[in-house]
DNA sequence: ACTCAAAATTTCGTATACGAAATACAAAAT
DNA sequence: ATTTTGTATTTCGTATACGAAATTTTGAGT
């Protein structure tokens, strides 16, 4: 018999609705947070409002202003070049560390993300998209044992919403990005280590440079 | 004039001495956090501690039990693995990346971290020794110019936190750290980024696998 | 003595209350 | 008209209150 559903804490709620909306870009760079206001829209106390908050804060989705309250983090476009640089970095380690590992059971989850990252493709679904996108990235950061990776990614992948958002407001651009998913599928399976980490490196970078674009055109 | 001091709020000090407690063996893995207790004895109500436990949680620092409230996050020495094989990783790319940036503010700032560090090794100071070190690679890091890194980084320091503390039991570990500390230096203020990188990933791995050996007899 | 269920207690999550600091507003002085 | 200063309002941080779920204790029945 499986566990019932455990219902999140109303922070935990409050908190990646905070989350969502910060990264869909409902709530604007510079924009204060009013807690009674996200309380009263929310349908809950201030009190898991806070709270929530205080999370945010510890991970550098709002900032201080010295005044009162805290408000939506800038995100400058040297952020993101920080973020492709750190992925350039990790991704192919993440890569390689996989590559040692991987049994028939890794391969049935890695046909079943490129299956589903393909349909969205043909359905230009953007939304899905974006979750088999990260999806991916995370099933690699899995396979390679090292939670470390997963953990430090996390937040990453927060602000990576962002800007992949934005990118994708031309479907057309997750064309060339599934096709490299595979790829580095393909190489993973045969078991070529070096050619799955070049491949996720050629990935990382182009679709950073494909960000930057982006960014700095808008 | 000055700005007066701008004192932390309650549940940013509740949270600071919650991970110092974590993070010094005061409070062990498993160990359950009671909101009541903690809050009496921090003079606190239990509404900045609730705070500050949301924000471990967040962190990785304590976890659910699915029971009631929280309990210390187990640490692994397979997690001390991954942390150093991620920072065998990140540390020589900062390196790489701050060596470009090297001004004569760099020199004496380097200068003084090591004038401390190899102070507190003299002095056989333990806590002195903790706090260098961390204040010696936060500095690489923000050389690199890669804000991610520090992001990063900055919770898994808590956790090397812990196991320098072992470590440090034998105070003489100390000093070849800070010989290949003044290394990485001298290498990055001649401009050989390549020599300063692999002087680091020496570092680290040779930290590493003291670190794992102490843990392991343990 | 041992078991099990009902009652009492603990402790958490969330709501509400309150005081203090920040901001907005308004009126007086230049 | 602009600046200044006193006052009202907002909004946050923290304290306290309360209901519900988990845990412990109690005690009756075996």
């Amino acid at each position: 018999m499986d566990a019932i559903k455990p219902k999140k804490s109303l922070v935990d709620e409050t908190y990646e609705t905070l989350v969502d909306s910060i990264c869909t870009g409902e709530l604007l760079p510079g924009e204060r947070l009013n807690q009674d206001e996200i309380a009263l829209q929310l349908n809950v106390s201030r009190q898991p409002v806070n709270s929530a908050v205080a999370i945010l804060r510890s991970n550098g989705f709002v900032e201080d202003t010295g005044r009162r309250g805290v408000v939506v983090a800038a995100i400058q476009p040297v952020q993101f070049q920080s973020i492709y640089e750190f992925r350039a970095l990790v991704e192919p380690f993440a890569v390689t560390h996989a590559a040692a590992k991987m049994t028939s059971q890794h391969k049935r989850e890695a046909e079943g993300v490129l299956k589903k990252g393909t349909r969205a493709v043909k359905a230009s679904d953007i939304k899905a998209l974006l979750q088999e996108d990260m999806k991916f990235h995370e099933m690699i950061y899995r396979w390679s044992g090292n939670h470390v990776i997963e953990n430090s990614m996390r937040v990453n992948w927060q602000h990576i919403r962002r800007s992949m958002a934005e990118v994708l407001k031309n479907p057309a651009a997750a064309i060339p990005t599934w096709e490299e998913h595979s790829q580095i599928i393909i190489h993973l399976l045969e078991g070529n280590a070096k050619a799955a980490a070049r491949s996720m490196k050629n990935h990382i970078e182009r679709a950073g440079s494909e960000t930057m674009k982006v960014l700095l055109n808008s």
